[in-house]
DNA sequence: GGCCTATGATTTACGACGCC
DNA sequence: CGGCGTCGTAAATCATAGGC
């Protein structure tokens, strides 16, 4: 037979995995008011001016990267739902 | 056909867990790839097809359950033990 | 039918890498 | 060339399906 190269390691499999590391912010989930406040924005524009992400973090009290990242986060978003609706309107 | 289509869509939002043949096929596919359970693009489309879900599904799949094997390795040990005789059986037919 | 846990989906937070 | 973009993911959390 042959060695392909399934498991190099079995003692520890998850050696090799991606691990995030141990200085990573927990994730915080946002209160309904963040939430419904950013989705505004968001319905207002997809992308964020510096002046807008200031204001809308200063309002809220997350900090800028965190509105940066949600934004980031939301327009994945929806790229998924818009791509699942297509994959069901076609076929 | 929008009705129908919007009807499709409202079915689709109760979740029901995956057919077993799915997940059979979907955990075959993780211990066989244990050091390195990262599908690529093509062959999540690929276990997508095979499973009768999505590929948003099958990444879904693999992120709870690398993650969940991860936490406690020890709940899965018979699973994994199962699979691996599995493929080895596979392997010589 | 009421708990409980397993399971599928969604939400924050990054790393990697690209573009300008 | 630093900062914001996407992409894929980790990890926590949410929602509830399903088994007892």
């Amino acid at each position: 037979h042959k060695d392909e190269k399934p498991d190099l390691d079995p003692n520890n499999p998850v050696a090799n995995w991606i691990h995030a590391r141990s200085t990573r912010k927990k994730r915080c989930p946002y209160t309904k008011y963040q939430t419904l406040e950013l989705e505004k924005e968001f319905l207002f524009n997809m992308y964020l001016t510096r002046d807008r992400r200031y204001e809308v973090a200063r309002v809220l009290n997350l900090t800028e990267r965190q509105v940066k990242i949600w934004f980031q986060n939301r327009r994945m978003k929806m790229k998924k739902m818009n791509k699942e609706k297509n994959d069901s309107n076609e076929q | 056909v929008m009705i129908l289509r919007s009807r499709f869509l409202d079915a689709r939002r109760k979740r029901r867990n995956f057919s077993k043949q799915a997940t059979e096929i979907l955990n075959e596919y993780f211990y066989s790839h244990l050091s390195n359970p990262y599908p690529s693009e093509e062959a999540k489309e690929e276990l997508a097809k095979q499973c009768g879900i999505t590929v948003s599904q099958v990444s879904n799949w693999f992120g709870n359950k690398r993650i969940r094997y991860k936490k406690n390795i020890g709940k899965f040990q018979e699973e994994a033990n199962l699979y691996a005789m599995k493929t080895a059986i596979g392997a010589t037919q």
